[in-house]
DNA sequence: CGCTAGGTAACT
DNA sequence: GTTACCTAGCGA
């Protein structure tokens, strides 16, 4: 009796979508598992790529001659049921091909990478010079010695072969440890037979009495080197032994253990309601929407000791950028070692690690940016997808999916219940509250009871401007500053950047510095002296003429944080400002140090970008400033009012934590949009209502779906025909009630000298429309080899 | 008729 | 992603 495996192999194509069958070969008949990667033969020639088994069957439907598996790739399954069965659902949701969902589930290091090696068959052959001894070299070698060529020919004449070979990239991390063989036995006797000036040996020696088992790390941190050790090897005192070690990155770090806070009403309602539904395995969706500083994060905390004590596991999910320093802390001190932690600020070897851990039940609960949905969780209790509204949780590249859609589908997976927590919940999830299909809960006071809502200012820069104050701060937000540094309180300064940046022109003729791969000026930076594209990268110095006119006078125009530092500094030369973007915080470790720094009162003013409006908690933050609240408005995206509003309710709520009242002050060109006058009030609700009525309007979510097609390509013009020709398809197929805006070039009609078209369909019922962007997809890929890239992004949220 | 370039189906 | 195969186009 034979054994067959079905496999998705690890070729991103329509094609291979479906599973391959394979023999099981007898060596591998008791060690295999559905959810393993293997190797297997695919294709003409020598060819070996990773695939997943996804099934094991007696029989076999197909008739054709089967290969036989290579090998296994690992040792236990990667992926349960469960996660080959999300993979299912996100390649339906997504359009991304099967493989490329069951890679995104896994760590990196386990995605397939190939090694090419040509082989020698006829020795007596002169080319043997170039191989090695046991007839192999490898393609990068044969490339740079300009053997290729030479080496087509001769593969045709059948005396060379190319293989390919899997790569495996997941190392497990050993640590070398001693084993003691020395006893109160034998340690006179080994005594005796060291030489009188071996004064280490007999340090060794009297240490091996002491201690049996102890990593190599604790001899020669005494002063015992690895020479020492092998001769003691060699003589018999101790062997050594390979043991598996997780790198940990929060290796050495004590977490002080803390307890449970009380809940007040609203808090206590919500722990209740979710743990009811737990109870009864219930997998309803709550959408807990709650000011900021009510206290989510202790519901959370709360909620998730009580699903471990019923021996169950939880996932927490957290926007990247909230993922701080603090928010771990938090989380590790509360739960212990339960807690594994992934974000991308870990190294490939330590998410790994973090991964294993979770496969083995050692950690229960799994805190983590949007991948972290993949956790390989089993028993799951709760599922927690926090600031729920934020657009970091969909994944810009295929597939494309939102980590929110796949929480809840675990979520009826496991039959719990999943909490999406906002401030300023999405008006997709604020919405299906309203029709009940989610459960509002709603936390109203904050948490603390002597903490109270910050009052909010705005001023209006037009006026600002006409009173020829051309700084970036206006009287109002400089007095209260001047005010804070000498009450010896704490400002936070932010700097929207997002529809904004400093670039350079010349006063003269008007010419801005384009980059020159993207249709986009590039952005001054100071730091580095150099002019920079956020797209893609392009670095060049910092013209000292207009490249058009020859003139001198070109300056710089716009803010960048570091502008508006120095004119800070020079406004109040005693204050000590902290300065937090994207460049001061490269650097791994960076943006704990900065808020390291704050917290201890190091600094009167922290200036930022976007990044320091989540989780910053310092009771001692009296003042908060938003310098520019209103760039991202004029962006052509219809969620840029909701952005804005959340952004500024989000940064408000940082003030006033504690007892010490907080104020705000937000400066705007627009002090009478609703958003801004909406954040004004602190009023979700409001905003929400009429935030809906527009969006009824205009036909936009969540009163439509909508999907996104992009395609792209060197050339403008290939870009277009492609793009008209599918819309063309769409358009045919399409009921008269959807909505088709497009084709028109991207926003941003070049990113890394390529060309963009995309379009948009707005739809409320188009059952065939799954089906037609299926075909589109197994069209492009011809298109991909032509250079043209077609991309299908189903409800995006970006628009630009 | 043979050769090549370019497109395309098949890969278990 | 790689390969073999098919077809159209072209020179001999």
């Amino acid at each position: 009796m034979s054994l067959f495996a079905e496999v998705i192999v690890d070729v991103p194509t329509m094609q291979t979508d479906q599973p391959f069958t394979y023999i099981v070969p007898d060596e591998l008949l008791d060690a295999i598992e559905v959810g393993m990667r293997v190797e297997v033969p695919f294709g003409e020639g020598n060819r070996h790529i990773q695939g997943f088994v996804t099934a094991l069957s007696q029989t076999s439907t197909y008739e054709e001659k089967l290969k036989p598996i290579i090998r296994m790739l690992d040792l236990s399954p990667v992926l349960n049921q469960e996660l080959l069965a999300l993979a299912d659902y996100m390649k339906e949701t997504t359009y991304a091909f099967k493989i490329t969902c069951l890679e995104t589930m896994l760590p990196s290091v386990m995605k397939a990478e190939y090694q090419k090696k040509i082989i020698l068959k006829d020795s007596s052959h002169p080319i043997k010079q170039y191989f090695s001894e046991n007839g192999e070299m490898d393609w990068q070698e044969a490339e740079k010695l300009g053997l290729l060529n030479q080496l087509k020919k001769l593969r045709q004449e059948g005396i060379v072969e190319l293989h390919y070979v899997v790569k495996k990239k997941n190392k497990v991390k050993k640590i070398r440890y001693v084993n003691s063989k020395v006893t109160q036995n034998n340690v006179e006797d080994i005594y005796q037979q060291i030489d009188k000036r071996a004064l280490r040996q007999k340090q060794l020696v009297h240490l091996l009495k002491e201690n049996t088992h102890q990593p190599t790390a604790f001899y020669t941190k005494q002063g015992v080197s690895s020479t020492v050790l092998k001769q003691g090897e060699k003589k018999g005192w101790l062997t050594f032994e390979e043991v598996e070690a997780y790198r940990d990155p929060h290796q050495g770090k004590v977490f002080k253990k803390t307890t449970a806070l009380t809940l007040n009403e609203d808090q206590q309602h919500a722990v209740t309601s979710i743990l009811t539904a737990e109870k009864k395995a219930n997998s309803e969706v709550f959408l807990l929407e709650g000011i900021t500083g009510s206290g989510k994060t202790e519901v959370y905390l709360q909620t998730i000791s009580t699903v471990l004590a019923k021996g169950k596991t939880a996932i927490m999910l957290v926007p990247e950028i909230a993922l701080t320093p603090q928010m771990v802390e938090r989380f590790k001190s509360r739960l212990g070692d339960a807690v594994a932690v992934l974000h991308s600020g870990l190294s490939q070897g330590e998410r790994y690690d973090e991964w294993r851990k979770i496969e083995r039940g050692e950690a229960q609960v799994v805190v983590g940016a949007r991948s972290a949905i993949f956790a390989p969780l089993e028993n799951i209790g709760v599922i927690i997808v926090d600031e729920e509204h934020e657009s970091s949780y969909k994944q810009d590249e295929a597939p494309r999916y939102h980590a929110r859609d796949l929480a809840i589908w675990r979520g009826h997976y496991h039959h719990c219940p999943i909490v999406l927590g906002s401030a300023t919940p999405s008006l997709e999830s604020r919405a299906r509250a309203q029709k009940n299909v989610y459960q509002l809960l709603l936390l109203r006071k904050r948490a603390d009871p002597d903490a109270n809502l910050p009052s909010i200012e705005i001023v209006d820069l037009k006026e600002e401007y006409e009173r020829k104050n051309m700084s970036n701060f206006s009287e109002l937000l400089q007095a209260k500053i001047a005010e804070r540094l000498e009450k010896n309180e704490q400002s936070v300064l932010m700097l929207n950047r997002r529809g904004y940046s400093s670039f350079i022109m010349c006063r003269d003729c008007g010419y801005v510095l384009p980059c020159p791969n993207c249709d986009i000026s590039l952005t001054l930076h100071m730091d580095t002296k150099t002019m920079r594209c956020h797209y893609c990268g392009h670095e060049e110095r910092i013209p000292q003429h207009c490249p058009e006119c020859g003139s001198k006078k070109i300056r710089y125009y716009g803010t960048g944080t570091q502008k508006v530092q120095e004119e800070l500094q020079e406004l109040f030369p005693a204050a000590r400002i902290l300065r937090m973007d994207v460049d001061t915080t490269r650097r791994k470790g960076a943006h704990e140090q900065i808020l390291q720094k704050f917290a201890a009162q190091e600094a009167d003013i922290l200036l930022g970008t976007q990044m320091i409006a989540k989780g910053l908690d310092y009771p001692n933050i009296t003042l908060v400033g938003v310098l520019n609240a209103d760039t991202a408005l004029n962006l052509p995206d219809f969620r840029s009012s909701e952005r804005t509003f959340q952004l500024l309710t989000q940064v408000a709520g940082r003030a006033g934590r504690a007892k010490k009242a907080g104020e705000v002050v937000i400066q705007s060109f627009n002090p009478d949009h609703h958003a801004i006058v909406l954040a004004q009030r602190q009023d979700y609700e409001t905003f929400y209502e009429q935030e809906m009525f527009l969006r009824h309007q205009s036909g936009y979510s969540p009163y439509y779906f909508t999907v996104k097609i992009t395609c792209s390509h060197q050339e403008e013009q290939v870009a277009a025909k492609k793009m008209f020709q599918i819309a063309q398809v769409i358009k045919s197929g399409l009921s008269p009630q959807s909505i088709v805006l497009g084709p028109t070039p991207a926003a941003i009609a070049r990113v890394k000298n390529r060309y963009q078209y995309q379009m948009v369909i707005k739809y409320k019922k188009e059952p065939a429309l799954s089906q037609m962007l299926k075909q589109i997809l197994n069209h492009s890929q011809k298109d991909q080899r032509k250079g043209v890239y077609v991309a299908i992004d189903n409800e995006p949220v970006n628009f630009i």
